[in-house]
DNA sequence: TTACCGTATAACAATATTGTCAAATTATGG
DNA sequence: CCATAATTTGACAATATTGTTATACGGTAA
């Protein structure tokens, strides 16, 4: 087993960036052979179907923004000291992975069914999560808002950005890719200070 | 032409619905024909070829909510005066067609060369919208926000809650899909008002 | 009725895609 | 070195998909 993690390595890498682009029904089996630079019939050795790599893909691409929201709902912290922390990662994962955002919205559109098995196996239980949050809107920092439309609200404004890059992009910044990712950093702090301030009665 | 007007509707109305919900590549032309109850050769007599067909839905996709943003950067009144109004009306169009927003935004990310085109063709001219705001920005109203940073918040705080529609429902609402109707509804005054809080100064 | 035109259907050809299998190649342990 | 196991490859079968073409159907007007 010399070269077979480097293979399957390879594949992995092929097929996330092929799925991300044109999607699972998008990218053939060859596509992503040819991108690897391998046999095609390798991609059947080391992942018996198209179905179980993708499956691999859409996994590894769930656990990348997961646990960011995860963590935020099992943390200590009260949430306002932890608001800056979590959307500054959330932030900072988007701009490594900015296509993650529509490849996994779509295939969570396609088949929502599979939205509660997919919880259950990320760990994520929001009753959980959100008996913290009650504790702390009792306390009065979120004030009248309700901590649903709140917690939309951050996720909103952290992530519609980079699914709707190209968009903002040609819309906002004439095309200019630099002045796009340079706005996008610029609302790692630009944000907990709308976010606080939205929070106070007008 | 007794029945042309209506077979063509037909096709188009599954095309649309299969398209939004399984993308271009996902979805066949047997697919499309079989859901609308007719035999597949029609649509290549109406439609020439699926590209066709394809870029037929896409661009009534894209009439469905652009005109939206048309008119708020072409309006006369002052911005926010309009504001009500424009999420209102944007938040109507996507309870109304709840799966465009990853529908167009997959299209648009995976031929980001479209965008220019499509702008020139939907009639916007991103330097003649903004010209509008920067007078309102000069006049104070903005305050120290920038002028983009302000319109990626709005809409992102409008449209990303239903590009997220399985998530939010599944991890805020429990899976109840009536509450997160209720909820998206309850943000059309929410927002307005929020969004002109974000401006003041903390 | 008949000739005609738009519409609809069935059959076909060409190509793409997926998964499997046997054979070949390469690495590894004894 | 040799035997064995892991990896890689080429060929194949089965199926799906798309677009075309020739034909059939149905209404309409002369």
């Amino acid at each position: 087993m010399v070269l077979s993690t480097e293979t399957e390595q390879k594949i992995v890498t092929s097929a996330e960036k092929l799925f991300y682009q044109k999607g699972k029904a998008g990218t053939s089996m060859q596509d992503i052979a040819d991108d690897a630079g391998i046999n095609r019939t390798l991609l059947n050795y080391y992942f018996r179907s198209k179905d179980q790599l993708f499956e691999a893909v859409f996994r590894k691409a769930m656990g990348r923004f997961v646990p960011g929201l995860a963590s935020v709902m099992q943390s200590d912290m009260r949430f306002s000291a932890y608001l800056p922390h979590m959307v500054e990662t959330i932030i900072d994962t988007m701009i490594e992975h900015p296509q993650i955002p529509i490849f996994v919205l779509q295939e969570l559109s396609s088949n929502p069914n599979r939205m509660p098995q997919i919880m259950r196996e990320m760990g994520i239980d929001p009753r959980v999560g959100f008996s913290k949050f009650e504790e702390e809107q009792v306390s009065g920092i979120f004030g009248r808002m309700d901590v649903r439309q709140f917690f939309i609200n951050v996720l909103s404004l952290c992530i519609f950005p980079f699914a709707a890059r190209s968009v903002i992009t040609e819309l906002l910044y004439n095309g200019d890719g630099e002045a796009y990712i340079d706005a996008m950093k610029q609302r790692k702090k630009l944000l907990p200070a709308l976010i606080m301030n939205s929070l106070t009665e007008k």
